[in-house]
DNA sequence: AAATAAGTCTATCTTTTTTATAGAGTTTAT
DNA sequence: ATAAACTCTATAAAAAAGATAGACTTATTT
């Protein structure tokens, strides 16, 4: 399961891409808008940007804004940024590996392999979609 | 990531299966031959056995064995078990779903659609996936 | 029947992580 | 000069994870 942090900083982009045109966006707006705390919001949006995720601007008509369009942040960044390895085995993590205390020879442990499977097939998705994808849908009419 | 907790009870569980025929075996060999606290394993093993995955036999001679041939524990059944939600967000989960406090409407949230693949990803591996595919492989000579 | 070996159960404790808050500091527009 | 807004560091509260303790029950063996 993905962290609160996490789950706050996808909805933190969502907003901030979806107002891409109205310039710096304010952490109250999205705070408010996405029903977050405003202080918990701080340090993420903070995280973000010394990511090179995101901008900001100090002072009266600052805030926060997208340094890259929409469709060049993978999922997989940010998660890898707030929460760690996507994996679900730390012996199968391609970022944060470390090796497993509990087996005698990974290459032959049926676990390591199945989850590296379950990794991949993971990946292929949140490596792939971006912020992108996750905006809201327009609903037609 | 998945928690201490099950990945000892995978490492348990191999070793259960791959010793099926040597009757009860002892939680005090599982934990040194995996490298686990003795007590922390004796609660996982109790939580396995209330779950129906696991028998015991007390007294001398006894010990822990598989209620169920390998192949028909999914790896699925038993992440659920001890750690919960296999999903990455409340809201997309199937055994553990929770309203998303952070969007209006799920059924727009485009962060929910690909939420919802990664899940069927996972769990397409997870559920088909039983202990006896994760059993050492035998290096062929 | 006694001794011993083994699982059972409940409680507690420690550590780590997560989540959240506080407040002083800095920057910028007006 | 003032007010609005992000920055930064620290801390605290809550929850979860990980681990340990010990008294209890059951079963085997002698």
């Amino acid at each position: 399961m993905l962290s609160k942090k996490t789950q706050y900083a996808f909805h933190a982009l969502i907003h901030l891409a979806e107002n891409q045109d109205k310039g710096p966006i304010l952490i109250s707006e999205i705070a408010q808008e996405k029903n977050i705390s405003i202080k918990f919001l701080e340090n993420i949006l903070l995280e973000l940007k010394n990511a090179g995720i995101l901008g900001s601007k100090k002072g009266k008509g600052g805030g926060y804004y997208l340094m890259k369009p929409p469709k060049e942040i993978a999922l997989a960044k940010i998660i890898r940024l707030l929460d760690g390895a996507i994996a679900l085995l730390p012996c199968v993590s391609l970022n944060y590996y470390e090796r497993c205390e509990n087996c005698k020879d990974e290459a032959v442990c049926g676990l390591h392999e199945v989850m590296s499977k379950v990794r991949d097939a993971s990946l292929k998705i949140l490596e792939n979609k971006t912020l992108k994808d996750i905006l809201t849908r327009q609903v037609t009419i």
